[in-house]
DNA sequence: CCAGCATACATACACACTGTACGTAAAGGA
DNA sequence: TCCTTTACGTACAGTGTGTATGTATGCTGG
């Protein structure tokens, strides 16, 4: 049995990670099998279940993964925009919508991630993440103290869906040009 | 073995759909086996097999009756409310928060549907029950006609959502009033 | 330079759960 | 009263998870 360095261990981890990313943004937490990871990296389950602790673990770590690919893009977009608190919150917006439904990230994150590892750790990691800079942008737009987490929520979730409606249309494009004039409208109510 | 009659079996279904809904909202699809489900409405895994094609149909028909149960109470209190549009729209998201906020209908219905029937699924019922409401309210609120649906997703997401995070809360009182008091804000948008 | 230990896997196994096939007894019509 | 259908119960096969165990390799201290 040959067997592997350190810097091949994590290799082989990164891996079964990508893996793990692809077959499960297309099928689904619940009709993949570790086996299923296993094979498409090209080890046994031995090897996934000695990276991760459990197949619950390894979707959280590709969740977590690709939550902070959003968040990147998100904030870069943000800082390329007009500092305006209101400008600042379409930016972002859009740019998270653009950045969700393209790629793997928008079944794992939306889908499958509450379920799997749980409400309160999804919206952790999203606070971890994009929820501080939405937090602030609102706090910035002039949204009272004592409303800032619930907005923060509602806001996520209208962007959560968002994203989910626009992947199912049939013209993509034009979906995500709909949903960017549908979220500019429901912004309106953070102009102070 | 003592049979049931025709309006036994009808019953024996309920039974099970009731103790479906008990434990799905309290431990979730996954920790809920349906053996979990047969021993707790007092027959065996044959009885449910029999009354319903799977597990998943099992979830479907529960979740299917959650919404329906949602819905009636958001039209109701729509029914009730001044027939301004903006005003439906606050009643409307007020009462389906509430309503959506105690009893079992929460797990099932935000966190796991998605994941167990599918998105396309779960919004084909949200579709045949509160949606087309929200909508129409959207409409006469003088949403333009091209961004009705993406502003009805959204619109539902974030109250969605609200009524994830309120629940999570400690004083559940209190976010519900911020709650309330966030979507207002939010609902602000909608002003024509 | 080699003995011993830790690492990185592979293999084998126990357990749980799902769905299905089959058995059976009562209900209800012909 | 017979015969079919309904409403279950029971037994079984398959799949998947997690764990225990085996094993070979790299690495480190003496």
């Amino acid at each position: 049995m040959p067997r592997a360095s350190a810097a091949d261990a994590a290799q082989t981890a990164q891996r079964i990670l990508d893996s793990a990313k692809e077959l499960l943004s297309a099928r689904g937490f619940s009709e993949v099998s570790v086996d299923d990871v296993a094979r498409d990296a090209g080890v046994t389950r031995g090897a996934v279940y000695h990276h991760y602790r459990n197949k619950v673990a390894l979707f959280g770590e590709v969740a977590a993964r690709l939550q902070a690919d959003v968040a990147r893009a998100v904030v870069a977009a943000a800082e390329n925009a007009d500092p305006q608190p209101h400008e600042q919150l379409k930016a972002g917006s859009h740019a998270f919508l653009d950045a969700i439904t393209n790629g793997a990230a928008m079944r794992i994150l939306l889908i499958d991630s509450p379920a799997v590892i749980g409400w309160q750790e999804w919206r952790r990691l999203d606070a971890e993440n994009s929820a501080t800079h939405l937090r602030e942008a609102l706090r910035e737009a002039g949204v009272a103290e004592d409303i800032l987490d619930a907005s923060t929520a509602q806001l996520s979730g209208a962007m959560n869906e968002a994203a989910l409606w626009t992947a199912q249309q049939n013209d993509i494009d034009l979906a995500r040009r709909q949903s960017h004039r549908a979220l500019d409208r429901l912004l309106t109510a953070y102009v102070s």
